[in-house]
DNA sequence: ATTTAGTACGTAAGCGGTTACGTAACTCGG
DNA sequence: CCGAGTTACGTAACCGCTTACGTACTAAAT
């Protein structure tokens, strides 16, 4: 036997030659039929603005993830299999991704929890930004967002004295959402102000929601002194609105959002904001697939990946010196 | 017989419960042996920016691709595998997948023409925003890049009466970059200006080369009347580095980009550019896969998307009234 | 020269579904 | 009550590869 295929080198090189000039492809079915494994791992994902425009879509969250998983599958010699999951359709998608799959990670909340508990008793599975990892014994990838959001809230407060700090919240069923209000709260609390139970306005983490939020509290009258958003696109609605109604930012009221998405780096003014890493989240998400599929290791993992303040002018900074600092 | 699965209904019932009941997942590997099809397209896309920053990426083309193609496949009843070649790496992975899938979406140049070409042999194949297909003699999807950036210069010409245009190039391997600079060319010799040969900087299509490409033009004295730019990103850096120096834009020196990435909108001046489906991109190269799938029918297809100027202020209009107007 | 070990290749049994067919039971008209 | 036609289910081959094992052959040891 001259290597690990159990063919002479002489042999085996004529046999690819040939293989190659007849243009011969090795079947997939096939080959991990008999091996018992495909080689795929998955990702399941909700598409939300299913109706939205065409083009010029905004730099998705769930794309950087998607990337940063793919490149984890590859760089391990996978393959990555992607498919959304659009209002109820999941189930049966699920199924039919999963039979296909030798892992899967589920993104946010993109399947219901039985689900995704009973594919995890079938598979590895892990579930993305989404606490109800504990709930499904299944393991869980995710960022600080409490940490971030707090950190951000503690600038706004510390830093820039500011002490009427108003919060649009994302969707409440969002996990990301209550974390981040979670955080904002934590803030609050520990600068002696009153703590709300719920925030200012909700909106549903698009930048039309933000700017529906914005017009919200000037109907109420009075603006807050900072406008702490729960993510950037909503941060961006609100930004337009308020400029439109000549309301100065971040002079007469700050404006903080949340990812670090590529635009805000653009707005005017910079917007100050949380990022998170979310092409790591993708690979981790993948590692853990991985990981997973080599051991026989049953406890549930779960690992939160660290977000870091993004200081930039809309909060009332001239500065960037504080920026790059990690929050877990 | 009282249904398609040729059982009764009772026993089919009855199955499927305990099918649900014990968690029982369908191989997709056999299955897909037996079938002779796998219910997976395969895309296959270049990783640029691989070395880049791990979060607050822009929202890149190719995501965008990517969503689109999903959905199509997802509304098809079929999964979408992707896999971004990086470097050489190429031909290894591509014979992987394509033992995967049922058909192939090769995006841009992630491949060499002559794999193309034998594996367009084996599957169906379509490439995307590439020329090749002609030479390699698989369908093709592009955009009319070369209309869309006519149409922009010429509204910049005839519009805005400015003759000293400017051009900052992409990649000249590029088949989108070369498209978009004979568009140029084209409107340029319609309007009986001199028409130079290559561009006046050659830029590698992101915000930095844009940058160093406005830096360029900076050292050479006389600025043109108007710099038009191969693509947003580009066009962002050559922005920013105008305005650090002093030029006012559009006042100055008009600036246009092409793509319509979600930032455009955002900039200050909001970016006067091509808007292409990237999302239609990616689902009509799909269907093109599926559709090459169920017939016999050998002739090559060729289909070209629209794109459509997008007029805002960086080129000194004050009106979005030429808005969404098509090119092809 | 004959045994022994080791290498190189042939062979057949799956992997878990699908498909094509065969057979048993059941329907119905005459 | 019987045979033709229909319906419902068993059965086995097969998809294309992997794996385990068996056999032929070569080289070194007795």
């Amino acid at each position: 036997m001259q290597n690990a295929s159990g063919y002479s080198s002489a042999t085996r090189d004529r046999v690819l030659a040939i293989a190659a000039e007849i243009g011969w492809l090795p079947s997939g079915s096939a080959r991990s039929l008999a091996k018992r494994r495909s080689g795929i791992v998955g990702v399941l994902f909700p598409d939300l603005d299913a109706g939205g425009d065409a083009e010029a879509e905004s730099p998705l969250y769930v794309d950087q993830v998607i990337r940063g998983a793919e490149r984890a599958a590859t760089a391990a010699g996978d393959a990555l299999l992607i498919a959304a999951t659009r209002g109820s359709s999941g189930h049966d998608l699920a199924m039919s991704v999963a039979g296909k799959v030798d892992g899967l990670v589920i993104v946010a909340r993109a399947l219901p929890d039985d689900d995704v508990a009973s594919l995890g008793r079938r598979l590895p599975v892990v579930v993305l930004s989404d606490r109800s990892g504990r709930r499904t014994n299944v393991d869980s990838v995710s960022v600080d967002n409490r940490g971030g959001m707090r950190a951000l809230t503690e600038h706004v407060v510390h830093e820039h004295g500011l002490r009427r700090v108003g919060f649009v919240g994302g969707p409440r069923v969002s996990p990301d959402s209550q974390e981040r209000f979670a955080g904002y709260r934590e803030a609050l609390r520990t600068a002696k102000l009153p703590v709300p139970r719920t925030p200012d306005v909700i909106g549903d983490f698009t930048d039309a929601g933000g700017a529906r939020a914005a017009r919200k509290l000037l109907d109420r009258g009075e603006l807050p002194e900072a406008i702490v958003c729960g993510n950037d696109e909503m941060a961006l609605g609100v930004l337009r609105t308020l400029i439109a109604a000549k309301v100065r930012v971040p002079a007469d009221v700050a404006v903080t959002g949340f990812d670090n998405l590529a635009v805000a780096d653009h707005l005017r003014p910079p917007l100050t904001t949380v990022g998170q890493p979310m092409r790591d989240l993708g690979a981790a998400a993948v590692h853990a697939v991985l990981t997973r599929l080599g051991s026989e290791d049953a406890t549930r993992q779960s690992v939160v990946l660290p977000t870091r303040l993004v200081v930039r002018r809309s909060c009332g900074c001239r500065t960037t010196a504080l920026n790059g600092r990690k929050t877990a």
